[in-house]
DNA sequence: GCCAACGTTGGC
DNA sequence: GCCAACGTTGGC
């Protein structure tokens, strides 16, 4: 199973947010970036992905999962646009910011260090279950 | 608030 | 199809 990382900015969109949503979860929509549409594209139910804070925060604060493939974004008039549903599974125990990630060798290559510019990335399994045990999980 | 990095647009 | 100009994102 696929895992993935999901930005937004908390005064936006908050994962407190899509806790409200419940098990229906949430359109991820407003996304207009080719390659972030192209990862929604490969997600499948039940992929877990990390939901993180940019500039309030700049930390991954919760676990997520699709509950919806990816269909056409709502909120697009053209079409061309789509997402996937997303649902909050729960917090991250202790949050896992963006600094700690940098200063951690292991992840280096991690598409949130190199090319923090994308809205909707990647993670390696190994770079999941790093993340997951510093920010608190059991494995 | 500034600016670097990146993606997109549009003229040629 | 190239590339300069522009807009946006997001860290600092």
């Amino acid at each position: 199973m696929a895992h993935w990382l999901y930005k937004s900015e908390p005064d936006v969109f908050s994962f407190d947010d899509l806790k409200q949503k419940g098990a229906a979860g949430q359109e991820w929509d407003g996304v207009r970036n080719y390659q972030a549409r192209n990862n929604m594209r490969a997600m499948q139910v039940g992929d877990r992905g990390f939901f993180y804070h940019s500039n309030e925060g700049k930390a991954i604060v919760g676990i997520v999962e699709v509950v919806k493939l990816a269909h056409p974004d709502s909120t697009d008039g053209t079409g061309q646009w789509e997402c996937v549903d997303i649902r909050a599974v729960r917090d991250l125990p202790k949050p896992y910011s963006l600094a700690e990630a940098k200063a951690e060798p292991r992840l280096k290559g991690m598409a949130l260090v190199s090319n923090s510019r994308l809205s909707v990335q990647p993670v390696t399994d190994e770079e999941w279950a790093i993340v997951c045990e510093l920010g608190g999980l059991e494995p």
